[in-house]
DNA sequence: AGCACGCCGACT
DNA sequence: GTCGGCGTGCTC
């Protein structure tokens, strides 16, 4: 018999379907993990298919299986045709995100990265004299290493692989593998949650089961229980002897969120979080294939998990971004619930407070089930969204940060020792790093992008690949001294708190401050021990914590999501004014919104500060549907990476011109095509160029197969080559 | 990804 | 001539 293996290469000249003899001695099955003589190499590989015969002339055998147990079920082997198909994503890394990284030996492991360093055991001038003087990539390498180590995928960006493995293979250069810590798993316990649906409940969980459609949106207003509702459902299929997945945001995987599930399911919970190890990660994956655990509880990654027999699937807050993965692997969550769900005559419930426009699109036409839950547990209402313009604070005089009202509101509160949150959007405020004399704007050396300061280590960072700089201190074009740097925006306002408010305990969360998941609960749970008044932070502050105290929220600056130019940043402005406000009057208490903005007229705000969310609706499809954007369109987003900006170019071009060919036979299915370079034109040293189209939706599936097809036909060396589907951003 | 192959420039 | 660096292409 013959095995059809995927290697275990991720690189798109290898991601093809290659044919092995099976041994009689050997149980290859269908989705059997394998190892495979491939070249001059023997590697791993992943058997997608048994076939009786192959049209490759001559054949080399497996030479083993790798686990005791079959890897990838028959639906998952599905599921990754249909993830190239409508993501083209290459089937390796399909595969990868099937299984734990602990399984995948031999190569670069998940957590260790290579290091290459001079070897110690020789002093410089000795390596020099060991190589010969014409080697000058070499010696220019050793002069590199002079000032010490550096990552190996650092280094093999700036020299060549021949040159390092013509040194390391010469004993003068050494690789070093540096193991990142592993944290433990947070153990957890918790009392029987023994609590009666409301109607509104009980119809909700009715209707995810007596709905036609495979989809169920449930659109629930913030404290109307849904929680509840998805344990219910999930108990009902357990019941059946069923499977459930249920995902959420990332950052929604607090310890309090996980006990809850512990504590009602118990040990048939398995836990996907960021905090695992690998270790612990492969142990819960295992438990999940062999059915010891019928339950996972996940962030985006956790929808391939291997359960067997799926009954059901939760997206919890659908509309998060981190749902859609906008790396490597790229694809939508939601999608890949549904082809699971379908294949396994499963349901899928879509929740959100603030549904996105295409999925409560979709529920309004009825290819989604539709369930609403409008009223709150408690008898509060929504707090009181005041909109203040800031246009007026400035002819008043008032050029503060704050408003004279959230001013006023924000001591008042603090008097009667209750708690506020202020909350502001990162985008415009990281701070860059500039001379006053010539203008110079400190940027990274690999990527087209100015750098942030980070007061705590004094240091430059650059946001997209990390890398770190020292802290000028004299402008590197004309020597001067005068160097301006603004603070990052949250502690400029936690400063001006701090002004206002003599002794006041402020806690600052963002980018700066959170750098570990630990730091970001610890600043949480100092801040629900009351230990401090006010938190001031970004993004991170508006997804689901309560803290019964807070009776006041301060929105600074809700705009700067309003003019990235974005087709979703209406949608998005409206979600996240609805959260952050959410976070306002969870106890008696009750709370109040102060939302700042220079334009208090703008239909988001209006629409948002009265909670109507069909308001919003209606008027943002109508600009969707007049505008032609989606979900009424379909973008496709073609981008290529390369260090050889020529090479990129060329295959822009190549691509493109093939593309409008197609373009110009179906001219009635097209409202737009450009190629053009990124506006982020370089990454990580990579210089980026992309395609972008705007398409009806009627023929998008042939379309989008002509896409991947041209794709297909034209690799160029060196250059790398993803597509996204309508992309959450266009750099 | 890794490795063989082969071209080409530098040094005996 | 010959050694080794460095770019190209292939792997069932």
């Amino acid at each position: 018999m013959i095995a059809k293996v995927i290697v275990d290469i991720s690189n798109s000249e290898t991601d093809k379907i290659f044919d092995y003899e099976i041994p009689s001695n050997l149980n290859v099955q269908k989705g059997s993990r394998v190892i495979v003589p491939f070249g001059t190499q023997r590697i791993e590989g992943f058997c997608i298919d048994i076939a009786p015969t192959s049209d490759v002339p001559t054949l080399k055998s497996v030479e083993g299986v790798l686990d005791e147990f079959v890897c990838i079920s028959e639906e998952m082997l599905e599921l990754m045709r249909y993830m190239k198909d409508r993501f083209y994503v290459r089937y390796v890394d399909s595969l990868r995100l099937f299984i734990p990284s602990k399984l995948r030996g031999g190569r670069v492991k998940e957590l260790t990265r290579l290091y290459v360093t001079l070897n110690p055991a020789f002093t410089v001038e000795e390596i020099l004299d060991a190589v010969p003087a014409r080697a000058k990539s070499q010696i220019a390498l050793i002069e590199r290493l002079k000032e010490g180590g550096e990552y190996l995928s650092v280094i093999s960006n700036e020299y060549s692989v021949a040159a390092i493995n013509a040194l390391v293979s010469k004993g003068l250069v050494v690789k070093t593998s540096e193991q990142v810590g592993r944290k433990p798993m947070v153990s957890v316990k918790g009392a029987e949650a023994k609590v009666k649906l409301r109607p509104q409940q009980q119809s909700a969980l009715e209707s995810i089961f007596s709905a036609e459609q495979t989809a169920v949106l449930l659109h629930g207003v913030t404290g109307s229980g849904k929680t509840l509702v998805y344990m219910n459902a999930i108990k009902r299929v357990l019941d059946e002897g069923k499977t459930a997945i249920m995902l959420v945001p990332e950052i929604s995987l607090t310890p309090q969120m996980l006990r809850n599930f512990r504590g009602y399911f118990g040990d048939n919970v398995a836990m996907l979080h960021s905090g695992l190890s690998d270790g612990e990660r492969f142990d819960e994956w295992k438990r999940l294939l062999k059915g010891e655990a019928r339950i996972v509880v996940g962030a985006r990654s956790a929808i391939f998990a291997p359960v067997k027999d799926l009954g059901l699937i939760i997206v919890d807050e659908e509309h998060d971004a981190s749902y859609v993965s906008e790396s490597n692997p790229r694809y939508r969550t939601v999608d890949v619930a549904l082809f699971r769900a379908n294949h396994n005559k499963a349901k899928v419930v879509l929740g959100s407070a603030t549904p996105s426009i295409e999925s409560y699109l979709l529920a309004k036409r009825g290819d989604y089930a539709l369930a609403v839950m409008d009223e709150r547990i408690s008898d509060k209402g929504m707090p009181n969204i005041d909109v203040v313009n800031m246009s007026h604070e400035l002819l008043m005089g008032n050029t503060s940060m704050f408003s004279a009202k959230l001013e006023e509101s924000i001591k008042d509160t603090v008097k009667k020792g209750e708690q506020v949150m202020i909350f502001l959007n990162r985008r415009g405020h990281s701070s860059f790093v500039m001379c006053r004399k010539c203008g110079y704007i400190a940027k990274c050396t690999d990527c087209d992008v100015s750098l942030t300061y980070h007061s705590f280590d004094n240091m430059l960072k650059c946001h997209y690949c990390g890398k770190r700089f020292k802290m000028l201190s004299c402008c590197p074009d004309c020597g001067s001294v005068n160097i301006k740097y603004g603070k990052l925006g949250t502690q400029r306002v936690v400063e001006e708190i701090e002004r206002l408010i003599p002794n006041v305990k402020v806690l600052r969360m963002d980018n700066e401050t959170t750098t570990t998941k630990s730091a970001y609960l610890d600043i949480l749970g100092a801040f629900a021990a009351k230990e401090a008044q006010v938190l001031v932070g970004t993004q991170m502050i508006a997804k689901g914590h309560d803290f019964p105290d807070v009776t006041l929220v301060g929105i600074l600056d809700a705009d700067m999501s309003l003019y990235h130019q974005d087709y979703r940043s209406n949608e998005r402005t409206f979600q996240l004014v609805t959260q952050v406000a959410g976070r306002a009057g969870r106890s008696n208490k009750g709370g109040k919104v102060i939302l700042q903005t220079y334009a208090p007229n703008h239909y988001v705000y209006r629409f948002a500060s009265k909670y109507d969310y069909s308001g919003f609706f209606e008027k943002e499809n109508n600009v969707r549907y007049t505008t032609k954007f989606p979900p009424y369109t379909t973008i496709i987003r073609v981008l290529m990476t390369s260090e050889n900006e020529d090479k990129v170019i060329e295959c822009a071009k190549t691509i493109y011109r093939q593309l409008m060919d197609f373009a110009g036979r179906n001219s009635n299915e097209f409202l737009y095509m450009q190629a053009m370079r990124s506006p982020l034109g370089r990454i990580q040293n990579k210089y980026r160029y992309q395609i972008i189209a705007r398409i009806k939706r009627e023929k998008e599936r042939e379309i989008i197969a002509e896409f991947y097809d041209t794709i297909e036909r034209n690799k160029f060396r060196q250059v790398s080559v993803f597509a996204e589907l309508n992309p959450q951003n266009m750099a």
